[in-house]
DNA sequence: GTCTATACAGCGATAGAC
DNA sequence: GTCTATCGCTGTATAGAC
């Protein structure tokens, strides 16, 4: 290779590096061990199972993530930060109340049509197992859903768009079980339809 | 000991054998097995688990049990059974749709406050990972109980006790994912409270 | 029906070469 | 950053004695 061909191959690789970041080994970790616990569970899949998928060997999983606990706690984190960025970018573009829980349902939604189980569903099913952080992480992660829902629900009200029978955040709660347990017993089925059906009456029931 | 008190003993115990039946080593095994896929999940305990909790060997286990799958088909066969048993004690004893609807959620709370999730729940989750008869089984399992409360939910109708706003079974499928997203969701802080909020909330939209 | 003994694959994890 | 090699442990499973 001339070192002209390769000036220029070097100038289109940092093009292309400016324009789309390749991904780090790191996150090309996270994307595929994501899936894993969100169709098998923490304990359904092994660093076996990603080393392969990734053409590389168990030790070196072990340089980006010490054991499966810290991978598992990595999980949570851009989840949950993945998650709130949402929430804001729900909060800055939808006018109503009933459109923000529309579309809050929407990120469900997504995560069902694709054939996941929500990772943090999945996880707090495995509870028992988990050791304390992740535990105290994915706790956190369902309080920022109820918080956020819970202040949408107050605006909501307060807008005079929607009809609370009870407490914002005992609503909040209902809501996010209600749509995890949707995903929880319509995943087997892979009935999308069914799945709808049941946001479709979760928020009928609030402006009722 | 004398003669006659051992006599005493063995009637006494013969009696009780007589009144209830001493538990065989499938059925502790049952028992163990069950505990530790609701509170842990089906990949969360081992062979050796079971065996050291009852004091036998792994190689006993396989005696009763020939492998975890298997094991797995005996447990949601017995938790079905049971189950289906229990709605017909409901069915028999309780007058009102919305008696026996309350009911229903009663076997549900037992669970949670049980500290365990519901096993056909915790299955559900691993969906994936469960080979086609135990997928089936688990499937089966959520039939029945849609069909009752269905049912249930019909009979309530006609007698003017409940007002459904749409298809009776579409109504008993999310009664159920609202049931095990709660116990999903509340489990991790052993939270009873919320769970009957939940169940109260419930019952509360059918007679509205 | 339960045991001992054993097999063997897979697990998470570490050390050290490259 | 990834590899090979290896560790110790646990997993499911089987054979054969008692």
């Amino acid at each position: 290779m001339s070192v002209e061909s390769w000036a220029l191959r070097r100038t289109l690789t940092y093009v292309q590096v400016s324009v789309k970041a390749p991904e780090a080994t790191a996150d090309r970790i996270l994307d595929v061990a994501e899936r894993l616990v969100q169709t098998r569970g923490f304990h359904g899949f092994s660093y076996g199972d990603v080393a392969s998928e990734l053409g590389i060997t168990r030790a070196a999983l072990h340089y980006h993530y010490r054991g499966k606990d810290e991978l598992g706690a990595a999980l949570i984190e851009r989840y949950h930060s993945r998650f709130r960025a949402r929430l804001d970018e729900i909060a800055s573009e939808s006018a109503s109340a009933l459109e923000r829980l529309r579309d809050y349902a929407g990120i469900y939604r997504s995560v069902f049509a694709d054939g996941r189980m929500c990772l943090c569903g999945m996880l707090a099913a495995e509870f028992d197992t988990l050791d304390e952080p992740l535990g105290r992480a994915l706790l956190s992660f369902f309080d920022t859903n109820y918080g956020w829902l819970a202040s949408v629900l107050d605006e909501g009200r307060e807008a005079g768009d929607l009809q609370l029978t009870a407490d914002s955040r005992a609503t909040a709660e209902l809501m996010v079980s209600t749509l995890e347990g949707a995903m929880l017993l319509n995943r087997p089925s892979s009935n999308l339809g069914r799945f709808d059906d049941v946001i479709a009456r979760l928020l009928d029931q609030l402006v009722a």
